[in-house]
DNA sequence: GCGCGGCGTTGATGCAGGTCAATCGCAATT
DNA sequence: AATTGCGATTGACCTGCATCAACGCCGCGC
C-alpha cells in the first residue's frame, strides 16, 4: 500500500539550547518571537524529527526543506497528516506526547524551540497564549479541510491538493512538489497509481502541465476549483 | 448521496443573556464555571443551533441530547464533523466564524455562552486561556482520529465508530445511538447501505447484537478492536 | 560507456463499496 | 384494523479505485 522509507532517526532531541535574553514585552509578531528563542538545526532526507508518542518537549520551525508528519497503522499503511514548508510551525502539543511522527522529506533546517520556554512565556504573556491557541486552531482548521478531501473523488482530491499547495507556494501558478508520489497517495488516501493516473487525466484535460514529475504548472485554475467542489 | 433533512432554522441567536457574578479567582473546574455563565436553551429535532460562517458569537455545552456538525459540499454531499453528546462543548472558534454548521439531532437542552465573556475571562485568568487552549487541541485530535477513520475499511469504520460511541456513552458495553443511519453513514464517509451490511455483517460474525435499530450491544470487543486496526 | 536502483507511468484485471430499487418494520394517525 | 410514512434492510448490478505487473526514465557509481 506504501512505501516506508528508510528512515534513519537521529538523536539529536537534547541539542537544541534555549534562548539567550528575550525581550521582556510581548510583541504581536509571535513567529519572530520564536525565531529567537531556538537553535536551527539540519536534518536530512527521510531522517526522523521525532517520533509518534514521544515526549513533547520542542516545538519546531520550518526554515527550509519539507517536513511531513504521519501516522502508520498496524498493518502498514501510512496516513500523511500535513506537509510543513519553509515558516510553518509543527509540533506543537497540549499534550505531553507528539500525536504523530515527524520526518523532513528532503534535506531541510529545522528551528527547534523548548516547548517549556513558549508554555512558561505564555504564562506570564496573554498575548503568547492567544497565539499558541491560535497556532492550535490553524491545525484543527486544517485537519478538517483534510477530512473534507478525503471523501472526495480521486480528481477532486489531487484537484484539491495541487491548489492548496499552489496556495502555500509563494502564490505561483506553478507548484515546485517536494514530496514523492508515494508522500501525496499517503496524504490522500490514495494509490502512487492513482495518483499518476489522474495527474495524466488533469494533464489531458487541459488543466495542468506536468513538466517534470516534481513540477506541476496549473493551467487552468477555475477548471481545478470546479473540481474542488 | 445523503439525506439532508428539512432544517428549521431556529432563530435564537440573540437570548442567552450572559452570566451573573462570576466567582474573582479561577477554580480549575472550567466546565462548572461555564455552568455559571450560559443559559440553558432548548432545541427542537434537526433545527439549526448555528450555520456554517456565522459570526461564531457563543459557545455551546450540551445539557442533553445530541448534537452534529457539519459541512455540506456544493454537490449536495455532508460530511458530519461530530457528534457531541451530553457534557460536551462544541462551537468554540478561535477566529469570528463557526467552520461548520450545528443541528439538534434529537430534543436537546443546550447551555449557551458568550464567546466574548469566555474570552475576556481569559485575558484576566491563565488557568482559563489554557483552558480554551486545551479544549480546541482536544477538538484537534477528534479530527485527527477522524482522519484515520476515513482511509479505513467500512467494517473497520463501523467498528471504529461504535467503540468509539461505547467509550463516551457511560462505558456500558451496550450502545444507545441518538443518530440515524444516515448520520453515521455521513459521519464514516460511506453510505446508509455501505453501513446498514456491515452492521448485520458484525452481527453475522458475533462482534454485536442489534436488538433495535439504534441499540447496538458490544458483543466481542476484542474482535471489534482487532478490526479498529 | 554500461548497469543498477529508485521513482514514475501505463496497462489489465479484481473487488469493495456505490447506486438503484424493492421490501420490511414500526410508530403514528384515523 | 387499515393506512401512511419514514427509516432500515436486503438484493442485483455497476464503477472507481486498488492490485498486480510490466515497462520507461533518469541519475549515479563503476
Amino acid at each position: 500500500m506504501q512505501s516506508q522509507p528508510t528512515t534513519q532517526t537521529s538523536s539529536h532531541r537534547q541539542a537544541a539550547r534555549t534562548a539567550r535574553s528575550l525581550p521582556k514585552l510581548a510583541s504581536n509578531a509571535f513567529a519572530n518571537q520564536i525565531d529567537l528563542m531556538g537553535a536551527p538545526m539540519p536534518f536530512g532526507r527521510n531522517v526522523e524529527i521525532y517520533g509518534e508518542n514521544e515526549p513533547a518537549e520542542y516545538v519546531y520551525k520550518v526554515i527550509s526543506g519539507t517536513v511531513r508528519t504521519y501516522k502508520v497503522l498496524n498493518d502498514g499503511r501510512r496516513q500523511i497528516g500535513a506537509f510543513y514548508l519553509p515558516g510553518d510551525i509543527f509540533g506543537l502539543e497540549v499534550g505531553d506526547e507528539h500525536s504523530f511522527s515527524a520526518e523532513a522529506i528532503v534535506e531541510s533546517k529545522i528551528l527547534v524551540v523548548k516547548r517549556s520556554a513558549l508554555v512558561s512565556l505564555a504564562a506570564r504573556d496573554n498575548e503568547v497564549a492567544r497565539q499558541l491557541w491560535t497556532m492550535t486552531a490553524g491545525e484543527l482548521q486544517r485537519a478538517q479541510s483534510h477530512i473534507m478531501l478525503l471523501i472526495k473523488t480521486a480528481q477532486e482530491r489531487v484537484a484539491g491538493f495541487l491548489l492548496e499547495m499552489a496556495q502555500r507556494s509563494a502564490a505561483a501558478s506553478e507548484v515546485d512538489l517536494p514530496m514523492s508520489r508515494q508522500d501525496i497517495a499517503d496524504y490522500l488516501g490514495l494509490t502512487i497509481e492513482t495518483v499518476s493516473r489522474t495527474l495524466t487525466q488533469l494533464e489531458n484535460s487541459a488543466a495542468i502541465a506536468v513538466p517534470t514529475s516534481r513540477r506541476i504548472v496549473l493551467r487552468n485554475r477555475a477548471a481545478l476549483s470546479r473540481l474542488n467542489a
